[in-house]
DNA sequence: CGCTACGTTGAGAACAATCAACCCCGGTGG
DNA sequence: CCACCGGGGTTGATTGTTCTCAACGTAGCG
């Protein structure tokens, strides 16, 4: 036996980038946004856990697709750990990434009975899956969850409209300061330093969500990195020097 | 008196293209979405009508602005008659058009109690205007309302995605010749002919929409022309003269 | 320790933007 | 009635930003 393949990794996909396996865990997820959304309608805790051992886990290695644009839809799904992007093809293979998702995002628009786009994990990510017809129940007899999901999806769509002004009518460099200013908030929100961001996906991934080709991406973060705006750390993470400048920058005010 | 001046016109804003007024007249909306929501939710027809009666009827002039971006929101509106845009703008003054909006549809979409974007009107129009207040006080009466409403959000929301992909990733001809099958899709909605369109908006509209210069949509358009696709009928109408070949010319197929 | 995916940088091409002229049409006023 | 005016549309010439093609550097992983 191989003493250097300590884990027992099950269904090795083309995945690329692993870190850390520990598939399967079922943490507690108070990020998690279905229970958020419960937690707000008041709903009674035995529904609510009802609905959360309905739910099962599912585990991805980076670059694993969880479902793809078309497939029928059966569950909703919330993302517990790691990160998620979705986006719609071109019959010629041209990719548009509609959004990166994270830690209690919600995942799985439907239309139809089918998925509006595809989902892969662009790290390693669990995932809690709820089958729709529990979601669809649960919703029938507390009426405020449906309210406060229907509050997300405008929040989305709010967002998808902001980011077609972006593919529009933006430049490269205002759309990649855009882009780092958005996950800089991100940073924000789950409690982390603003200025200094995680970036998981690659430049391929940031090119195919703000509508440029990898190398537009990787030059123009050279000439912030020139202009003393951004600076890169340890492998995925980066700093923004001068986030009120970059907020010019993302306005076409500089 | 002016003998040539018979309708007596109140409020004249800038507007240009003006056409038989009758305004202010209320006749009833079959093919409104909210009677529409409401209807697919078996709300009693008196708790209906008292919607409809607390509703008041607005009417522009085209060109009119109805709200803008950031405005509280007091009120929510269907279009009755006519068109409308809405749209976001950057502080430069750039505009990226997010939708084009016709008989029977939405318009009011908010976040945190403010319109997410600016409508204008680009035909004469009329609409009805609906106190927030009481639909949320209906949406409360009757959740499948709110079922229907969360369902038109999802469907903008995939139309918002499909957008983004234009946007960010199709070729001018590929950008002008979907936004055409859009609308050809749109009349055959309305039981109208589908190769024949109502292109009410002006060349400066569609490229913001489309995320192109008024130039680049004339001549992409003055192409298709030339290739036999396109046929410029009186005014605002035109003719899809092969909409399979077009259809590939939307996919990058051709 | 070498492979492979990712990232960077350079040179040239291409597509759409910009700048500019002109046409057409409807409305207005002399 | 006709001349003028202005918005919208078309077309041409030129510019410029971004894409494409290509080479090379780098880092993580087996």
């Amino acid at each position: 036996m191989d003493v250097f393949s300590t884990n027992t990794v099950r269904q090795l996909p083309p995945a690329s980038a692993r870190r850390t396996a520990d598939i399967g865990s079922t943490e507690p997820c108070s990020a998690c946004s279905i229970r958020h959304a419960a937690v707000h309608s008041r709903v009674p805790d035995e529904d609510l856990s009802k609905l959360l051992s309905d739910a099962t886990t599912v585990a991805l290695q980076s670059g694993q697709t969880l479902f793809t644009e078309g497939d029928p839809a059966k569950s909703l799904f919330t993302i517990a750990r790691g990160a998620m992007m979705i986006y719609k093809m071109t019959l010629d293979g041209r990719r548009q990434i509609t959004g990166f998702l994270f830690n209690g995002d919600f995942l799985g628009l439907t239309l139809g009975g089918r998925y509006a786009y595809s989902a892969e994990a662009i790290t390693v990510a669990s995932l809690h899956r709820y089958p729709i017809l529990k979601v669809q129940e649960l919703v029938r007899r507390y009426p405020l969850i449906e309210q406060r999901l229907c509050q997300i999806t405008r929040q989305e769509l709010v967002e998808a409209q902001e980011q077609m002004l972006l593919l529009g009518r933006k430049s490269a460099r205002e759309r990649v300061a855009s882009f780092l200013l958005k996950l800089a908030r991100q940073s924000e929100d789950r409690g982390l330093p603003r200025a200094e961001i995680f970036v998981p996906m690659t430049r391929a991934m940031i090119g195919d969500y703000v509508g440029l080709t990898t190398e537009t991406v990787s030059r123009t973060m050279a000439e912030f990195r020139r202009d003393g705006l951004l600076s890169s750390l340890s492998g995925h993470n980066m700093q923004l020097l001068d986030s009120i400048h970059l907020e010019e920058v993302a306005e076409g005010l500089a």
